[in-house]
DNA sequence: GTCCGCTCCTTTTTT
DNA sequence: AGGAGCGGAC
């Protein structure tokens, strides 16, 4: 390389991250630590190899999870480099999976206009096959056969690899033989699903090595982003296109093992762990250096995280010198008396933030489980903080976003049955589930699409008036809305069929309170489409998004879970609920493997260093739980931080946020720190035994006297002399 | 066919 | 609390 003159991109970089991204040639792998400049490697590298002259920007296979990775990482490479780049392969597994498929549909018999099936049509595909089976459903839900199917494609299993020993979780042993049959009908009705996408694409990848031999000859670069949540089916996908006879696989992989918290829907970790294996003399890089938190946070983040067994030795470190930050808070655990208390305590602290020049923006609240959002709302209207839940009902998945996107695929897929039977009846049009069955066994008979049935049916008069006249309305509807596309573009035409069907109106005259919200989401929708230059576009688009980008016009305080902010960063962070049995999760504890409770902790890894100032991790001694209280003792991860990053405050005793303020004031010095000497040896979440109560979990510390839950007789407070530890 | 009211359930999420 | 599924009334 030429090295006389040393690019600007590459200066900046500390000389690990520049390792990473001059490392072109070869396997590399690298662990990049939370915070470390993950993306930027990412990025560099991209346009480090167009601006060396490498590679054609059509030639870098760069592969995200989530379309927000992928967007956010084109942005970057753009502001980077100022060549055209047209026909990029940089996008999420699935979309490059589907643009694979489209142009090799043939193999797998599908073809090449075939139809992406979102949950829900995946749901009511799976009751209608599973119908001879006569299976009992409420025994057996159906979101739980799904998620076995699921599990199995992400494990690249077709129904012919599947052995009875594995086929053993849903009614009794049928799920395999439930898995052919969808199968079979997702090919008559042209579709795929989510895991359809990779599956297709690597069994025609596996059986023609013709195939294969284009992409190895395009693809001279790979680049895999978040690499440590790959489930099987990517991996073998991946391994596919890198790993050729000839030439060595410039493939790079960037992820860390600590985050990885997707094992529950099918990752992998071990094919971060083994990728020294897969790819001989792969070099290795590793991001240590911090550049995002304190000391403090950082100390008490690996600290955490260090307690679990299996992982790649990774040591982060602080990248920031003295003078970027200061030291910092330590990490704060506060103890409350309930939930509500939390809620409230938590506002209040934001606002004290936003006093001190922290803006909304710059906070988060991060939970463990979507029920536990709802405790905060409430206290945040009330003090007027603009927030929003992020990722709650997702726009995609709207009801009247779905209703309407069904209207146009009927209108661009005659043969989508799904699509046809989302929209006969809504709205009402007197097709009711009896002559939709009728309608299903015709279309079964003479092996065509429901609407071809339809048609075949109103012109032999097999369907009496009073149900014929309605759908051959509906059917007229779609054919006259065909010719107004055609002519008038795809906006009019959507919009015509939105009224002429009076699907508007039906929401119109919704005397409900959501009902305009609804009509506002549509008019959205028909905005968005605008961007498209016709439905078909537009369709392909909205399959593989599920959010809707919209631009933040005011600064506003963000509510979500743990999962949902991997990738981000804020100033401040509040993490509530530690409680074990939901932070642990309950299902984690109830499993009693390591391996489900070493997810959980690389959870509370990921919560604690999404935090740049300051993290306040919270427990309540009772939790309101949808209607009814429970009572909870301290997460088992509170015992696990080191001392010395983390500063303990006992608010138990405060019954209101007056109650706090005052505590502060006077408290000032006293916090519970100093608490924590008086009491002797004992700390909260510390097992003790006492004579006559047993055994149980100290949940508070008050100078000598301790809260304790006992496992059989309840909390009882207790001065410190008459237990000890276990 | 449609509407109403009863019961049951509730981790995490992307595509 | 809120949604989904189901059975029964009309």
């Amino acid at each position: 390389m030429n090295t006389h003159h040393t690019a600007d991109y590459l200066t900046s970089l500390n000389p690990e991250q520049r390792l990473a991204v001059e490392t072109t040639e070869g396997p590399l792998l690298v662990l990049a630590g939370a915070g470390t400049g993950k993306t930027r490697v990412l990025t560099t590298r991209f346009a480090h190899i167009l601006l060396t002259n490498r590679a054609k920007p059509w030639q870098i296979l760069a592969v995200t999870f989530t379309n927000k990775a992928a967007q956010e990482m084109y942005k970057r490479i753009e502001n980077m480099i100022d060549m055209p780049m047209s026909n990029l392969w940089l996008g999420t597994f699935h979309a490059l999976c589907t643009r694979m498929l489209r142009r090799h549909a043939n193999y797998v018999g599908l073809t090449p206009n075939f139809t992406i099936l979102d949950t829900d049509d995946q749901i009511r595909l799976l009751k209608q096959v599973i119908e001879p089976w006569k299976i009992d459903i409420k025994r057996w839900p159906l979101a739980g056969l799904l998620g076995e199917i699921q599990r199995w494609k992400d494990r690249g299993l077709t129904p012919q690899h599947i052995t009875p020993a594995e086929d053993t979780n849903f009614a009794d042993g049928h799920a395999r033989a439930i898995y052919e049959a969808y199968q079979t009908r997702l090919l008559q009705l042209n579709a795929c699903d989510f895991g359809d996408l990779m599956l297709h694409v690597t069994e025609i990848l596996r059986l023609n090595p013709d195939i294969l031999a284009q992409y190895h000859t395009l693809f001279r670069y790979i680049l895999v982003d978040e690499y440590q949540d790959t489930n099987t089916i990517q991996y073998l996908w991946l391994r596919l296109l890198a790993q050729r006879q000839q030439e060595q696989t410039n493939i790079c992989c960037v992820g860390d093992d600590d985050q990885s918290i997707y094992a529950w829907r099918g990752a992998e970790v071990k094919n971060i762990l083994r990728f020294e294996k897969d790819f001989p003399n792969a070099n290795i890089v590793r991001l240590e250096r911090n550049y995002r938190s304190t000391s403090h946070i950082l100390g008490a983040a690996t600290k955490l995280v260090a307690h679990n067994n299996e992982r790649l030795s990774k040591t982060l470190c602080s990248g920031l010198v003295d003078s970027d930050t200061s030291i910092g808070e330590k990490v704060a655990v506060i103890h409350v008396y309930d939930s509500d208390i939390e809620a409230e305590f938590i506002c209040q602290q934001i606002t004290l933030f936003q006093k001190q020049g922290y803006s909304l923006a710059e906070m988060a609240i991060l939970v463990r489980a979507g029920f536990q959002t709802r405790s905060f709302e409430e206290y945040l209207v009330q003090r007027g903080l603009p927030y929003r839940i992020i990722g709650g009902t997702r726009f995609y998945e709207r009801a009247e976003i779905r209703d309407v996107l069904a209207y146009f695929r009927v209108l661009i897929q005659p043969a989508d049955d799904l699509a046809f039977e989302r929209i006969v009846n809504v709205p009402k049009r007197g097709i009711g589930a009896t002559t939709l069955q009728k309608i299903r066994t015709t279309a079964r008979t003479i092996n065509a699409p429901l609407m071809t049935t339809i048609q075949h049916m109103l012109d032999n008069g097999t369907l009496n008036k009073r149900i014929g006249e309605p759908l051959r309305d509906l059917l007229k509807l779609l054919s006259d809305t065909r010719d107004i596309l055609r002519d008038k573009g795809h906006i009019i035409g959507a919009e015509h069929l939105l009224e002429a069907s009076h699907y508007l109106d039906m929401w119109r005259q919704d005397r409900s309170a959501e009902a305009e919200g609804r009509i506002d989401n549509i008019m959205e929708l028909l905005h968005a489409m605008e961007e498209f230059t016709d439905i078909e576009s537009f369709l392909e688009h909205v399959a593989l998004v599920t959010e809707k980008d919209t631009p933040d016009q005011e600064e506003y305080l963000s509510i979500m879970t743990l999962h949902r902010a991997k990738g981000l960063e804020f100033d401040i962070v509040f993490l509530p609920g530690w409680e074990d049995g939901l932070f642990p999760s309950q299902h984690a504890l109830n499993r009693g493997e390591t391996k489900a409770l070493e997810e959980e902790r690389r959870l509370a890894y990921v919560g604690i260093t999404r935090a740049r100032k300051q993290v306040m991790i919270f427990h309540a001694n009772r939790r309101r739980i949808y209607t009814h209280w429970q009572n909870s003792i301290p997460s088992r991860f509170l015992k696990e931080l080191p001392e010395k990053h983390v500063t303990y405050r006992n608010l138990n005793n405060c019954l209101n946020i007056q109650h706090i303020q005052q505590n502060d004031n006077s408290d000032q010095t006293s916090n519970q720190t100093v608490l924590i000497k008086h009491s002797s040896h004992f700390q909260l979440g510390d097992y003790v035994c006492h004579n006559r109560f047993g055994t149980g979990v100290i949940l508070s510390i008050d100078r000598e006297h301790i809260e304790v839950a006992f496992e059989t007789i309840g909390t009882k407070r207790i001065v410190s002399s008459y237990i000890k530890k276990l």
